[in-house]
DNA sequence: TTTTGTGCAAACGCTTTGCATTAAT
DNA sequence: ATTAATGCAAAGCGTTTGCACAAAA
């Protein structure tokens, strides 16, 4: 159940916080290599998906692994079930100023922006109603 | 340069006109077999790319290919650049009334949102300008 | 007839996993 | 001594690509 304090977990959580520029795994891992030259790649998979577990770490945009296609070519935002994976159209305004601030804040050229809601859709909602209700399980 | 018409083409391009559910290219290969039992599944990857890059559709990758990680745990935006790549944490406030326009707009029960606005790093920017002025090249 | 697009299968990149060994508790 | 974590390699998954053949133009 609790973590142990190992040489190669420190190191991973040393070099992700050690940078400000949300580096891949591939990155880290190389990063780290050159302190324990043995370290495997699966290690460092393992230790980051641990450490995002634990909230020392955030993992940023995994949701989005597989692409989805969408024929509503207009501006608008999505909402995702982080249950199902279920992704659906937001039927709300764009929020030009996002951009506006955005383009204070940094040096970048701003292109546009994406807002992605997670959620649980009500359809979840519901399955994991009738499991409280009619069960002990936990997860599914 | 032009596109052809062909079945395939018009198929992959109806099929995720008539759905709402933002599918996957599995999804939709798994449909368009439906109709045309022979189509090949890199058949309709080229379709779904040709058609985005047409403006017919469009591709949501909610986020990058690959995972990033980040330490610092505090809610934040992301910028992200589109020509190298790179991400960078947006100084800016997190727009807590979105969430509860989405809660309004939908019956999903909300959890949190994620923004991530698309741009070009200031290093990115003085490449493409130094471009420009040495040659007459394209897109790098 | 000339290309572009197709089907198929192999290759790709990122990530996960099985397993025998190592090391933290 | 116990058992979680490691290194390694193989497998998994979504996606892309090379190529000979088919079909739009």
């Amino acid at each position: 159940m609790s973590l142990r304090q190992t040489r190669q977990r420190e190191l991973v959580l040393e070099i992700v916080r050690g940078t400000m520029d949300h580096p891949s795994a591939d990155q880290v891992f190389r990063q780290a290599r050159r302190r324990l030259p043995r370290i495997g790649l699966g290690t460092v998979y393992r230790n980051l998906k641990d450490l995002a577990a634990q909230g020392l770490i955030r993992e940023i945009h995994a949701g989005g692994a597989t692409a989805r296609f969408d024929a509503n070519m207009g501006r608008h935002y999505h909402i995702r079930c982080v249950d199902c994976g279920r992704l659906g159209d937001l039927p709300m305004s764009v929020d030009d100023g996002l951009e506006r601030e955005a383009g204070r804040a940094t040096s970048y050229e701003i292109l546009g922006h994406q807002v992605e809601v997670l959620g649980r859709c009500p359809n979840c909602q519901n399955l994991s109603k009738s499991i409280e209700s009619h069960s002990r399980q936990g997860r599914v």
